[in-house]
Parts: C-alpha cells; sequence; structure tokens
DNA sequence: GTCTATAATTCGATAGAC
DNA sequence: GTCTATCGAATTATAGAC
C-alpha cells in the first residue's frame, strides 16, 4: 500500500473513531464518515471490506492506544498507588466528553452487546486491557484481598461515573466521585 | 377509542418496551414489533404518530410502573433502611436481564444521549424518580451528610456494576457487588 | 378501525470508467 | 488507486381500499 493510501486509511480509522463514540456505531454512516474525511463514500471498500471491518480497525487502534498509555504510566510512576492515581486523573481529565459521549469503552459495548455479540468481544478487549493492568498494580500494594476484585471495583465506580455524568451532564458528579475514589485508595498509599 | 384499540395500543406498547431494551431504540424496526405483535406495520399510524412516539408511551409505561414499585416498598416497609435493600434486591433479582441487555435505564440514557437528545430528557426521567426516592430515603435516615449524594453513590454503583456485569457477561460481578453495597449500608441499620 | 400496497428516503455495498 | 453512478435491501411513513 503506498504512503498516500495509507494516510488515507489512517484518516478514515480516525474519522471513525470519533464519530463512533460522538454517534454511536449504527448510527454513524458511511455519509458521516465522507463528510468529514473528505474522502468519497465509494472509496472505503478500497480500504475495508465492510463496516463492520471499519470498526474492527477503530478497536484495534484504541487498543494499541491503551497499551501505550499504560506503558506510559509503568514508565513515569514506580510506586503502583501512583499508577492507579493516574487512571482516576484520565476519568477527571476527560469530564467534558464524559459527560457529552459517556464513556468511549462503556457506551461501545452497551450498543454492541445488544445486537452485535461478535463484534462486543472485540470491544470488550478495552477492558481487558484496563482491567489486568489494575490488578497488578493492586497486587503490587500490601493489600490482603484479591487484587481483582479491586479492579473490577475500580472499573465499576468508573463506569457507574459516566453514565450518571451523562445521564444528568453534571460535572460535579465526576468531581465528587473522583474525589471520593481517590479517599478511598488513600489507606492504600 | 375502543376497547379492541387500546387493547392493540398497549399492545404495541408493551412489545416495543421489551425490544427498546433487548436491541435498543434505533436497533428496533417497526417489522420487529408487527412481527411479535401480530398486528401490522401500518396500523402503527392509527395509534401513534411515529416511532418517538412510542418511544414516548414506553417511557411514560416505565415511569408509570417504577411509581408503583417505589410505593409498593413504601407500603410494604416502614423503615428507610429496608425500603433501600428493596432498591438493591430488584437489581439482584434481575441479574439474568442485566448480563443480557443491561440496565434498562442505563443503556436507553446513553444510546439517546448520543444523538436524540430530546427523547433522552424523557428516558431521565427515570433517574429522577429512582434518585429522588433514595434521597428520601436516606434523609430519613441518621446520616449526618447529604442524603442526595447518597442516592447518586447508590446509583452509579448500580449502573456500573450493570455495565460490566454486561460487558463480561458475569453474574459474580452482581453477586459481589451487591454484597458489596449491602455491606456498605449496613452502618446505617 | 383494519389492512395492503407503496411512497420516499437512507443504508451498506458494488460496478466500472478513468 | 480514485472517483461517480447506482444497486438492492431496509427503513419510516402515507394513501387508500375495505
Amino acid at each position: 500500500m503506498s504512503d498516500k493510501a495509507t494516510l488515507n486509511r489512517n484518516r478514515i480509522i480516525d474519522i471513525a473513531n470519533q464519530l463512533f463514540y460522538f454517534r454511536g456505531f449504527n448510527q454513524t454512516s458511511f455519509t458521516d464518515i465522507a463528510e468529514q474525511s473528505a474522502i468519497p463514500r465509494g472509496n472505503f471498500y478500497y480500504y475495508f471490506k465492510s463496516k463492520d471491518e471499519i470498526l474492527e480497525a477503530v478497536i484495534e487502534k484504541r487498543l494499541s492506544d491503551i497499551r501505550r498509555q499504560l506503558t506510559g504510566w509503568d514508565a513515569q510512576f514506580e510506586s503502583p498507588y501512583e499508577r492507579i492515581i493516574c487512571f482516576i486523573e484520565m476519568t477527571r481529565d476527560e469530564a467534558e466528553q464524559l459527560i457529552k459521549y459517556g464513556c468511549p469503552m462503556g457506551s461501545l459495548n452497551m450498543e454492541l452487546g445488544k445486537t452485535q455479540p461478535e463484534l462486543k468481544k472485540l470491544a470488550k478487549q478495552m477492558f481487558d486491557l484496563y482491567k489486568a493492568w489494575l490488578a497488578k498494580q493492586f497486587a503490587q500494594l500490601r493489600i490482603a484481598e484479591d487484587p481483582e476484585d479491586f479492579a473490577t471495583q475500580l472499573l465499576i465506580r468508573a463506569q457507574g461515573m459516566a453514565v450518571l455524568a451523562h445521564t444528568y451532564g453534571d460535572r460535579a458528579i465526576v468531581t465528587q466521585e473522583t474525589a471520593r475514589i481517590l479517599h478511598w485508595l488513600e489507606e492504600f498509599k
């Protein structure tokens, strides 16, 4: 594939990545992606076999972004406690988008889980990455209980926060719940 | 409207209520509702002006169901603590469906919030009912802090539980998180 | 009130010129 | 590789017979 072609392919993935988050997968049409990317609808089938294949590429991109993010946090901080804080601060930094569109992982899994189980399996992998990484950090903390369970607890609170913040369009829900989570984590400092 | 007509109208609402939960609003077609209700597609426009109006009727039905449920719990139990337990036990009783389709309130609000803000306003009312009722119960408990904040905390945990249980298709997430919530509430017994 | 037929539009996907 | 034109299926919604 030529440089230009690779560029176009990545452009489609980037625009689709945004629109699948903002509008949802099923509510995003080829026309939507074509308009924002300035690439004609018909050309999509030179780069991808189907709409599902675009989503697969989008999820792969998200997975690689998450891996890079987690590796970055590992490099930036030595203590598992500080690393977990990174995760909480991420949700606080993304508050504006969480309120507008919910969590990109959570909303995609909910949408796909209803009618597209095969695609949901791929979307679930995003959760797997965060969960495994969080469990690893909790394992390194001196706590007797199951580290995987702590990871699940943290994900539950982050996802619940996203749903309520989006439903009520209320930033206070994000600030209050992140503060509560940070307070809960302090006992492991 | 005749008895037969009212019966048909309610039948459409009931089937649509189920399908909007199982498949999502936008992924449910008139054909889907027609097949399951044995009412021809064209007749829908005798009872409703549009698909949006069917959703409005579905949400109104859900709101009235919730009101009846909350009134029932109020009548059944005198202590606010026991009433709050009813809410937790409801989510545990609905575990099977939570795993398959997520929370009916949460998933609908997430879907509509992306592209149909006007309809989301209606769906949000379901949260309002539970939140106000929970806040009222917490207010009657002897706790110094803000009762509305406690209601939000409980909704956050229930919604997060639903998202993760659905994503992982795991019943243990429901049993473990409901147990944790019950343990958290015990200090208010 | 009930039903069939169909309009009008949009969707994902394809064909073929250049 | 790039683009236009268009297909067939599905969608919501309407018209009109009975």
